[in-house]
DNA sequence: GAAGGGGATGCACACGTGTTCAAAAGATTG
DNA sequence: CAATCTTTTGAACACGTGTGCATCCCCTTC
């Protein structure tokens, strides 16, 4: 058996396919009573109409393309599944594809999203902003960035919606200095990322409105990763004066460094203070709890959606939006200890 | 500007459509000069075909639907991952949706898959599958489950990947064992799914093995989740005589179990061993290690993507493939104090 | 009773691709 | 040179839906 078509429910009802059209459609061009008919017949065969007919004939597809690095990323996670939901309540569904941060890859997606002729397309934590955003604005297609890496965008066609770096990364600060901190080190990502770059602005504001003296020596960089916190933690330690307190770039370079400690039996906070940035669900877990910046993940992901959808329906809007995070501290802060 | 076309190509190369069309998908009907010169027109025109007209015409979509109750989950991130990965490998594009566990939000999934008349669905973690897979069946689209968690599928069109639930745990058993404990514990899931079940079972099995006696009162039910093991720890600890080993449902459960050790000063493992299942990346970052069984999530996502793409074209395969959990001991387990 | 108007419906076409079949052109064979 | 076969191409239609336009019918109004 094959699916039922509007020419089937036509044919039940004895009448053309486009009043069926019409009918289902609750055009006011059609009969009130016929329509009821025609519904009825519709729903007792099981008709479900086809999105690939329709999207033909409409060239809109009421799909949305969503480019993600790697979705085993929890944060990248939780970002898309704000995404997927506010699409869904809108009726429309979502390609997801991982890159891998691979260039051929990212370029393979693109074209499917292409050929898929989706409505608009999602990046999230884009790294290779540089040849990428160009090729998706060939598409003439509404591009929405979330917490993208790459400064600058000088295309017309792109939106993004950010966490606000700098502010969020003071308020960090505001936090270590209050409970007394003078030496307090930061654990970078790879140079080069505009996150990373405006956290760091924002530590070295904050130093220098308190007054301390910035330390290029309490300055390392790892990977965004645990093992590069991890390595990077050493060598904070291996310093003749260590920091007492260390804010990094995020809540997977703070595990790395957190184990760090624990194989040094150095005690956070009593010892050493401890600050991430992301709010993963880990941080919840770890021992001990750790302070950290939350980002509103599936808010952003909601937000970027939302930006999308006012994009297709033609609505102008702000072309950035920065968003707020939250700093949660729990136990891994604490005043130095002299 | 408009999408250029395949009739705009024909008209570029003063040739019909059906012979480009022929050219393009490299058709031996026509004639090789003929066919190289088309396809120089239709890149140098940028030329991309559409997917949805494509489909309309060959009623194949290249499409499949994933269905997760939520990609916040890291263990299902990582299986979608592998089921990404390889759709993409073979040209198919994966729709993914959150149904959140929500009964309403799956029958909607469901239609909006079937309106987009994808090719297959694949769906990990079902916990309500009593209503959902008779739903999905009705499609006459293929479905693979991944690890379910309703026992009885009677539906011939019904695929499934999972792991072998009750060997893994009876490694489990067989290590802490063997590591001299005989008060062990277990912490469960709700009751009623599947891997629960089994994987109790092979806790049971493994003791009667053993000859020691099952004591009821070791066995508690969490819910998956940290809070529900934080609990069930709690009810442990409060027993007269508490267990000297833990076996969890999940590492999510452990790391609930770990942070009431923690607040009680108790010592892992020297005081209680734990034990964990999944082995999500988390495991790799508590203190201390956790042992747990790892599952090969993104190779269960590839497998059950190949199982689909079998079964859209037509191979006759095996109905239930069963992979096999690894054990992996990290820091958690040691002999029992005494 | 004829003209006009509005409501309800059907016809024809469009969207972009693939496929069947017929026809034209060229090559081969008797 | 005619007949047949092969190669290459185009015409026509299909897929399922939406829409502009014409048509038909009925009701109102003069």
């Amino acid at each position: 058996m094959q699916q039922v078509s509007i020419k089937d429910i036509a044919r039940a009802a004895n009448v053309s396919h486009p009043t069926v059209s019409r009918a289902l459609s609750h055009s006011p061009l059609v009969k009130s009573e016929t329509a009821e008919r025609i519904r009825q017949i519709a729903a007792s065969l099981g008709y479900r109409p086809s999105a690939i007919a329709r999207s033909l004939a409409t060239k809109k597809t009421k799909t949305i393309g969503v480019v993600v690095t790697t979705i085993a990323d929890p944060f990248i996670a939780d970002v898309v599944s704000g995404i997927e939901e506010t699409a869904n309540d809108h009726g429309y569904s979502v390609f997801l594809a991982n890159s891998n941060a691979n260039p051929d890859r990212e370029v393979k997606v693109v074209h499917s999203f292409h050929e898929r002729r989706v409505d608009g397309i999602l990046v999230t934590a884009s790294r290779v902003g540089a040849l990428y955003v160009p090729l998706l604005s060939q598409l003439k297609v509404p591009i929405v960035l979330i917490n993208n890496q790459h400064p600058d965008e000088p295309d017309e066609f792109i939106y993004s919606v950010m966490i606000d770096n700098i502010k969020a990364s003071t308020q960090v600060m505001k936090h270590l200095i209050g409970l007394g901190h003078r030496r307090i080190a930061y654990i970078g990502d790879q140079s080069g990322f505009q996150s990373d770059t405006e956290r760091f602005a924002g530590y070295r504001q904050a130093l220098d409105r308190a007054g301390y003296p910035f330390l290029p020596e309490l300055v390392v960089h790892g990977d965004g990763k645990p093992e590069g916190g991890r390595q990077a933690m050493e060598q904070l330690l291996a310093l003749p004066m260590p920091p007492t307190a260390v804010f990094c770039y995020n809540d997977m370079s703070a595990l790395g460094a957190l184990r760090t400690l624990y194989g040094h039996g150095i005690n956070v906070p009593d010892d050493i203070s401890l600050v991430g940035f992301d709010d993963l669900s880990i941080a919840s877990y770890t021992y001990p709890l750790l302070t950290t910046v939350g980002q509103p993940k599936q808010q952003m992901g909601r937000m970027a959606m939302e930006t999308m959808l006012k994009l297709i329906s033609g609505v102008d809007i702000k072309a950035n939006l920065k968003v707020d995070g939250e700093l949660i501290i729990r136990e891994s802060t604490a005043p130095p200890k002299s």
